[in-house]
DNA sequence: TCTTGACCTCAGGTCGACCTGAGGTTCTAG
DNA sequence: CTAGAACCTCAGGTCGACCTGAGGTCAAGA
């Protein structure tokens, strides 16, 4: 598959998956021409690279997640594991702290024990 | 109180203190003599910031956060409160798909049913 | 007083993840 | 067979959030 159809396919723009490949992300074979030949499992990977983008995984994080030969490999999903538990905490600090934020009365946030409360998280 | 000691006090670094300053996100007062001068308060939302940040929010979003005065401040907040309950189910979609993959075996993740689902999401 | 450390500004660099454009090749529809 | 779309590489730019260094001012202890 080409990369026009599978930018397409995808949502990801044709430079975003050339970019990805020079990050050895999701590396494409290549026609005889040297034009990039996605397969349907390159594109199940590209899926994958944007859902983990989205917990805020850098492309060298995801690159090793998904070649599972990389050197390290273990450490850094388990080390990401607990980031992702540590992150689930920190929203729900957040969210409470932006819903009262919406609210809050006080001059000076220092004053105010939610806002303090969030501080000191 | 002086930037070394705020600096000493929150964990950022002088230069990052700055940075904000610049920002506008926390902008201390000023000494006769033009030094920065941090109040009680200045620490308290250098430490919001902190926090605002581990959730991936922008410097330029936490400035509209801070000051109840900014335009739009509102319509960011109730946005990035979205943005937060949506991180949520995205950190379980990750929890369970870095889980999966610390034992996966299949060499195609496009044949394997939990990666495939990470992948649909 | 003098020294030494902390502070100041301003200019320029880095890093990750793109984005843009130039200049050239390949594919495909008419 | 040819025009235009889609592909290629490579160089350089952007953006946010820092980081580093130069060159100078201010302040607290010996
Ligand atoms: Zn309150
Ligand atoms: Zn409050
Ligand atoms: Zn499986
Ligand atoms: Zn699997």
């Amino acid at each position: 598959m080409k990369i026009g159809v599978v930018a397409a396919r995808t949502g990801v723009a044709v430079h975003v998956l050339r970019h990805w490949e020079d990050e050895g992300v999701v590396v494409p074979d290549r026609t005889a021409a040297g034009h990039r030949d996605y397969t349907e499992e390159h594109v199940s990977r590209l899926r994958i690279v944007r859902s983990c983008q989205r917990v805020g995984l850098s492309l060298a994080s995801i690159r090793l997640i998904l070649h599972r030969d990389e050197a390290g490999r273990t450490e850094v999903i388990e080390r990401h594991l607990q980031h992702v538990r540590n992150q689930k905490n920190e929203l729900d600090a957040a969210e409470a702290f932006l819903t009262h934020v919406l609210t809050c009365r006080h001059d000076l946030m220092s004053r105010c024990d939610s806002c303090s409360a969030y501080a000191a998280g």
